[in-house]
DNA sequence: TGCTGGATCTCGCCA
DNA sequence: TGGCGAGGTCCAGCA
């Protein structure tokens, strides 16, 4: 491991170390008072202030403030890194193609240049995601519902790919989507285009059996014990109430379930 | 502008640099190898590796490996940053309530360690946002059609607020929904709802007047010109095949318009 | 504080 | 390469 600093070099001297550092496939961090432009899928300018400006060997460029986990400007990975010197200053830019986006970073003074040739082998393991909690509804679908039985997972229709599709105790479609947080209005309404394309599959006309309550919806071809015909299951830890609201519009079900709380309660 | 750094300093010795650092709500970066452990709305681990930590004096913590613009693992604004030295090796300590999560990086070396302290008075201005598309559209509503006249924006439904809500030639509301690039089926979800919201408020019973093209509702309370009771305009630079579909099935219209045309072409 | 939707979202997966 | 949806999304604005 080495790690290279230079403190508050000439502009010709940093440059010569940020052209050796990238070329090295070295992680460069740059301390130092700088402005900011950047043109691209947006365009922004940011005035003269003291930065932490990062350039990764993978293209990355980040640009952090004092405040926010969000760089206040960026390049993505993938991006070139080129450094030269204007009118006795440092000017870093970053590009990329497709889109076509450019971010220069024009330093006043540089405090500290740093260059760090990383190793790193480990990969990150999280759990609690939404792919744990699915892996726990295969396991134990009674915590769906007692009558849910799963038949397959990123079952494709015409709206797209289903969480979790399957069939309650009477044979009726059951598509499930899956959230591993709290949800609001949007959940439901990707809930309610899957519904709706099983819906047109199955031959079933959307809203054909309207039973007349104000716009609700629900009752789309029921059949005589009053279930929709395709039925729609929104699993989240909880939901707000605009979402609430939308499905008992469309008579869609929510389970509460959280994906830790799911995981544990896996037999 | 001062910046404070210590090449391979002991535990102890980062530990108080570190401590002070902080403590003057300075700007912290270190560059070391070290194991990261994360608990709160997840859980997470990752093993041995040289990283870049940055600590902020808003309660931030970034740790950065040598890929991607995404910090491997991170704490948000408003977290506590504290440090300690365990089995001789520096740990340092994030944490937030509410919700409560916990993030630990522990170093088995400190390469560098580096306080700034930040002067920064510039704010980012931004151009080309779906504020800008906004903008353009009320300078000049013809950019979404010769007969749209907006009357509102941001105006509230049950399903939430309207980008631009206005009235056609006729007198039909017309429901504007803006996005600043391409976009995917979610947004004509989004347009739905409130479209779906407004002829509620209308008395527009959803679907009531289909015509019965395979599910197809574009016709919902057609007037005799067959153009819905409340129309939906979709203004985006472009969609995709899925969502044009939607759009169709929906009978709402789409307006290619991208923020930066939409400005040039203001009067 | 919670809800809602935008973002230069990023990122991974898959056709 | 583009479409699609998840994300510990973050973040601002507003009730």
């Amino acid at each position: 491991m080495t790690v290279r600093t230079l403190r508050s070099p000439a502009p010709r001297e940093a440059l010569t170390a940020l052209e050796d550092a990238v070329d090295a496939g070295a992680l460069v961090t740059i301390h130092g008072r700088c402005r900011v432009d950047y043109d691209g899928r947006a365009s922004s300018e940011l005035g003269p202030g003291d930065r932490l400006v990062v350039l990764k060997p993978d293209g990355a460029a980040l640009v952090h403030t004092e405040e926010g986990r969000t760089p206040v400007n960026w390049q993505p990975p993938g991006s070139a890194h080129a450094a030269s010197v204007r009118d006795d200053r440092l000017r870093v830019r970053s590009t990329r193609e497709s889109p076509a986006e450019r971010l220069d970073v024009t330093f006043d003074r540089v405090y500290q240049l740093t260059a760090m040739d990383v190793a790193d082998d480990s990969e990150l393991s999280l759990t609690g995601s939404e792919a744990d909690l699915r892996e726990a509804i295969l396991a134990e679908p009674t915590l769906v519902a007692d009558w849910f039985e799963p038949t397959a997972t990123e079952r494709e229709t015409d709206a797209g790919p289903v969480d979790v599709f399957g069939r309650d105790g009477r044979g009726r479609p059951v598509v499930v989507e899956l959230k591993r947080r709290r949800v609001g209005p949007d959940a439901v309404g990707q809930l309610r285009r899957y519904v709706d394309a099983v819906r047109r599959e199955e031959g079933v006309a959307a809203g054909e059996g309207a039973t007349g309550q104000g716009g609700d919806d629900a009752g789309a071809d029921e059949h005589d014990d009053g279930v929709p015909a395709v039925r729609g299951v929104l699993v989240a830890p909880s939901v707000t109430d605009r979402a609430a609201t939308l499905l008992d519009q469309h008579g869609f079900d929510h389970v509460a379930l959280a994906p830790d709380a799911a995981t544990d309660r896996r037999p």
